[in-house]
DNA sequence: ATGGCTTATTGTATAAGA
């Protein structure tokens, strides 16, 4: 006897503009578990009412302007922790929480902004310091979910103009090695246990008609620890609230287990 | 073609995102 348990991750780039289209889809799709990213609000401003009166719990992390996290669910939100243990940051990046005897962990990893940049230099020891972490949780949570926005696309086929971003932000060497070694400690990205196949993307630029266009990178993603994989039925890039009025530039991916 | 769009801010231009 199993039972279906889902779990999903949307980067709403502004919850106070997103929260229409949060409460929406968490009607239609009654997730377990909803990582969001760049809530970008602080967490008196966060809509704990509205969220309650839809039926979910919820726990945020966030700040004013930039950043912040959150995890919704139906369930209980259990061992809540924040931010990356033994690294100094002010920007809001990390929450993670046990639902249902799930690790869940929302991630919304540095952007990095350009190769040559200090933001960049920051996004690689985040990285360093997310992945000390990351190992510390799966030791102490086998069941492990790491939910987020990693904006790292892993390979060639998670980018729709591989020769044009060659070296680039988003694709460089060293952020795909950083994102390998989260793999190595016995994550796998769960969309790739079910889509092989290029041009599968979960963020679109606004200009240009990314969207339209397919001009996208795979950048969100969950990864799951062996005991998760084994539950694992399917993963998805839901793109229906891309199509929306006044959009998220990034859209939900969801995981479907079976427990 | 280094921009194109969207968000937030003690705003009327700037910074940041990816």
């Amino acid at each position: 006897m199993t039972t279906p348990f889902k779990l999903a991750t949307w980067n709403v780039n502004s919850l106070n503009v997103r929260l229409p289209h949060v409460l929406d889809w968490l009607a239609t799709h009654r997730p377990d578990a909803l990582c969001l990213q760049e809530t970008k609000q602080e967490d008196s401003k966060f809509p704990y009412a509205a969220l309650a009166e839809a039926g979910f719990h919820a726990v945020h992390h966030g700040q004013k302007t930039y950043n912040g996290v959150a995890i919704i669910s139906p369930h209980a939100l259990e061992a809540v922790h924040v931010d990356l243990p033994e690294f100094e940051d002010s920007q809001k990046r990390i929450i993670a929480a046990t639902i249902q005897g799930v690790r869940v962990v929302s991630a919304y990893v540095v952007n990095g902004q350009a190769v040559d940049s200090d933001k960049y230099q920051y996004k690689l020891r985040w990285l360093a310091a997310f992945e000390a972490w990351i190992k510390q949780e799966l030791a102490q949570h086998p069941q492990l979910a790491v939910l987020g926005d990693y904006n790292i696309a892993p390979e060639d086929r998670d980018c729709h103009d591989p020769a044009a971003w060659e070296g680039q932000v988003l694709v460089s060497a060293p952020e795909r090695e950083a994102f390998q070694r989260l793999l190595a400690l016995g994550l796998s990205d769960s969309f790739r246990l079910f889509h092989p196949e290029a041009g599968q993307f979960s963020w679109w630029d606004y200009r240009m008609a990314g969207f339209r266009r397919n001009l996208g990178m795979r950048i969100d993603h969950i990864l799951i620890s062996e005991a998760l994989k084994a539950q694992a039925i399917a993963c998805e890039i839901d793109k229906a609230p891309r199509k929306l009025e006044r959009p998220s530039d990034h859209t939900p991916v969801v995981l479907h287990l079976a427990r």
